[in-house]
This record gives C-alpha cells, structure tokens and sequence, in this order.
DNA sequence: TAGTTCACCTGAAAGC
DNA sequence: TGCTTTCAGGTGAACT
C-alpha cells in the first residue's frame, strides 16, 4: 500500500525511463479507475515528451511538453513496473522482454527509449488524470506540507493540531496537515515518539511535538533508503521488494513485545477511523 | 464547522 | 478440498 516513502521509490525507478522521452504509444485497457480517465487519453499521451517526473505526496506527476501534466495515484494495490524492448538500449536493471499482459494491466506507455511502463492496479484505487501545469490539480491543491521538506516543521504542526479534538492519529492521516503519510508510517512515527495514537491532537505539548515532527521525519528517510515497505501489494518499477517492512516496531505485530528498549509491553491493535492502530500501551502515552 | 463513518475494489487469509 | 466471510487501506462523499 504505497504512502510515501513507496511512491518516492517508485519515482526514483522511473525517472530514468520516463524523463526526457517520447511517449511513443499509449494503451488504455479500460474507461476507469477510481474516476474515469480524462477524454482520449491514449491519443492525448502518444508523442507527447516527458520534460521531468516529479512526485508531490503519494501522486506522481510527470510534466508533458505542451504545459499539462499527467497525474498518477497508486491507490491502494497500484504498481509501475518496468519492461525493457530486448533490442533496445539498457537502462538501469529491468526486466528483459515485454511480459505477456496481465490481469490489471490498465494502462501501458511505450516510450522511444525501447523502456515500457506498465499501470497494474488490481483493487483500481487508483487514478490517472491530465492537467494544465500551470494551473495545478484540485487533489493537489489542498494538500499541506511535504513532511520531508523545510514547510514541514514542528512549529507548523503545532499550529495544525491547536484546538484539534480528533486523535494524533486522526490528525497524521489528514492530508491538509501534513501531505503523504499513511497507516503504516503515523504508527512507526507515533511508536518511536512516545505519544499513544488515542491522544487528542490538541492536547500533546510542544516538547512533544518536536519529538513527533523528528519522528516522522526519521521514519520517512529510513524507509525510503529501504526502497519502500512491500507489503501484500507493493513492488518497485524494477519489480524488487522493499524492505523496510522489516523495520516495523508496532505495525502488523499485534501480540509481539514492544521492542523499546526496557519496556515490557506488548504491541497492541485497536480500529481508528476504521483504521488498525498498532502500539504500545505502555510507553506510549 | 469539525469529526466520523462508509463505499469503492479485489486478492489473500481465515473460518467452516 | 472448496466455498464463504473477513480484512486490508487511500480518498472523497455522506453523515452526525
């Protein structure tokens, strides 16, 4: 399930395939995914030149001359993957050999590199949209912060949780606050800061929020170095794993010690928002 | 207005 | 073994 750190993988696979090439055939498998695909879009993308693959949260952004862009969300169970043209010129590690269609294969891109770009989403949450650059998205318009960059600190998140009377991890989840964090990654920082996910947002300290703000952080830049987290859906463009699944302190480890160093609790899970939360009752409070 | 719940969707796992 | 049910979660809409 892509949050950041996965969709920013993600990114760094396809950027050498995708930046500075012509899309040279776009195939489009159905009307739909989560919303319907823009008119035409098949006809819309072919020759069209790919300027630079940016990503802004968890939606891929790839800048098209003639000032639109493409906009991609992975969803919950969407993946890139990579093929290569066996006569063409390698780039990077990727697969040999167009792969036979599969189930899911919504959208496929061929590029004038010999590379092909491969949009499989079995649970088709995801989305794929066209829009002027310069006037921007309205899923893109509202979104807060990147956590990793200089808007994101704990200053700006003290301001957004004032007054909140909805749990931290509520408040984390928001996408108007901070931009990019999903399930996974609010648990690992709340774990690593101390503050149990029941807290309401509004009634953590300061002193605790720098934590947090640090926290959150530390966990994104770990998990991209890992290449992501794959779990039950997730690949990289080149197919690999991530691995920082194996990383996890509370997430998916319900019943198992709390691996903070002298505590003796055990990681708990409780639904929030129709959410699993996965902490430790103990130490963090 | 703010906070919460639901629907969308399919594959995997659990239960029977 | 095979069928049915439950669960997973990002997001916007609907609801409280």
């Amino acid at each position: 399930m892509p949050e950041l750190p996965e969709v920013e993988t993600v990114r760094r696979g396809l950027e050498p395939v995708m930046a500075d090439a012509v899309i040279t055939r776009a195939q489009v498998n159905r009307p739909d995914l989560r919303w319907p695909f823009p008119d035409r879009m098949a006809e819309r993308l072919a020759g069209r030149h790919v300027a630079a693959l940016r990503r802004r949260s968890k939606y891929l952004l790839a800048d098209l001359d003639g000032g639109e862009t493409l906009l991609i969300h992975l969803g919950m169970s969407g993946r890139m993957l990579v093929t290569k043209d066996e006569n063409a010129v390698a780039i990077g590690t990727y697969v040999h050999g167009h792969a036979a269609p599969e189930k899911h294969d919504h959208v496929v891109l061929d590029f004038d590199n010999g590379m092909r770009v491969t949009f499989n989403d079995p649970r088709r949450f995801g989305a794929m949209d066209l829009f002027p650059t310069e006037t921007g998205h309205k899923l893109l318009d509202k979104l807060g912060p990147e956590p990793l960059g200089n808007a994101f600190s704990a200053a700006h998140l003290a301001e957004a949780f004032r007054g909140k009377a909805s749990p931290v991890k509520a408040a984390l989840l928001d996408q108007k606050i901070v931009a990019g964090l999903g399930n996974i990654y609010v648990c690992e920082a709340l774990h690593r800061s101390g503050i149990s996910p029941k807290r309401l947002a509004g009634h953590i300290s300061a002193a605790r929020i720098a934590v947090l703000h640090a926290a959150i952080r530390q966990v994104l830049e770990e998990a991209i170095a890992a290449g992501g987290s794959s779990l039950r859906d997730f690949r990289q463009a080149s197919g690999d794993l991530g691995y920082f699944q194996h990383g996890f302190r509370v997430y998916d480890r319900e019943g198992q010690p709390c691996p903070t160093d002298g505590c003796t609790g055990t990681v708990t899970r409780i639904v929030q928002s129709s959410r699993s939360s996965f902490y430790c009752p103990k130490c963090q409070r």
